[in-house]
DNA sequence: TTAGCTGCAAATAGTTTGCAGTTTT
DNA sequence: AAAACTGCAAACTATTTGCAGCTAA
């Protein structure tokens, strides 16, 4: 449940609330407070990959009345506008929401639940190679997801655990 | 829902029933008419990426009073001995299971909802370039899952569209 | 024998939805 | 003024859980 971010640049790639607005401008949605609300929430968390629950949290903050119903409506409309995208993670009972859209891997920690970027070259080779192998074309090239141990909580819990197939999913 | 494996060959790489149930003796379970079927079942449907119902539905044409707890939790229990892995795919309702757990890349048809498995040497050059970057243990390697659209949906419904960034993750 | 498994049914909880009233354009 | 959006509460539904009886070892 800690938030410390593991790796990689702060939201570097994220994308900024004005820009989430714009989209949403762009597509002919409506300029609420509430969405203006939840824009500014998710810039502010977009490196914790915050669930809908984390996002609610921040935005009564400023905005006590908002109902967890337009909160669910934005984030779809968000995704469907394609300006963020959803990281169904194995095991974790809520959706997490990323706003970068860029080619990137997600790593996930399992044991603190932190959530890290991770931007390479290599994401690029593999979806082309998927592509070319599978005739798929490829839609969506961010949040591939990869499960392992942080390197705070290989320190903290001892190491030792080898990286094999098999390994199991949960505790 | 058309279930037409799309790519890739059939099962190769998965787990067969009796490798299963082996894994069930090897940890001490107990050997059930229930488990036994439910491993079958798998079996038979690998290639598809079965979902709980599905599963709960073969199984019971050869076992018509077994119950939905049981298939839920015996698939509990093959995922902690990581002999099974879920797949959480955005926008499905369901989990599906995967009982191919070496390094490979899922593809999800966003129309079809088909899932094809896809073997390559990318994927262990990313993930030991995502275990140095970001310096987690990365145990789970099977599952990288990529959203597009299948072959044949393209042919279907006519191509054109872009795969860009920006791609809604919906119709 | 006895620990573990099954089946039933009820509980849980994240997400979605219907609708009436409000707000943006 | 019209269409869209919000908030509330109820609905949905996939999954989990409690428990009594059954069964593999």
């Amino acid at each position: 449940m800690n938030k410390t971010i593991v790796t990689g640049p702060p939201a570097a790639h994220s994308r900024s609330a004005v820009q989430l607005l714009a989209a949403l401008e762009a597509a002919g949605k409506r300029n609420t407070a509430q969405r203006y609300a939840i824009c500014r929430a998710l810039e502010k968390h977009a490196a914790d990959h915050p669930t809908v629950a984390e996002i609610y949290a921040a935005v009564r903050e400023s905005f006590p009345m908002i109902s967890q119903a337009t909160v669910y409506n934005t984030l779809q409309t968000l995704k469907r506008l394609g300006v963020v995208i959803e990281l169904d993670i194995a095991n974790h009972d809520h959706i997490h929401y990323d706003l970068d859209v860029t080619p990137h891997v997600n790593v996930v920690c399992r044991h603190c639940e932190n959530i890290a970027d991770l931007h390479m070259r290599t994401v690029t080779s593999l979806i082309d190679e998927a592509a070319a192998r599978s005739g798929f074309q490829i839609q969506r090239t961010a949040g591939l997801i990869l499960y392992g141990v942080c390197p705070d909580c290989r320190r903290r819990r001892g190491d030792g655990r080898a990286a094999q197939e098999g390994e199991p999913q949960d505790a």
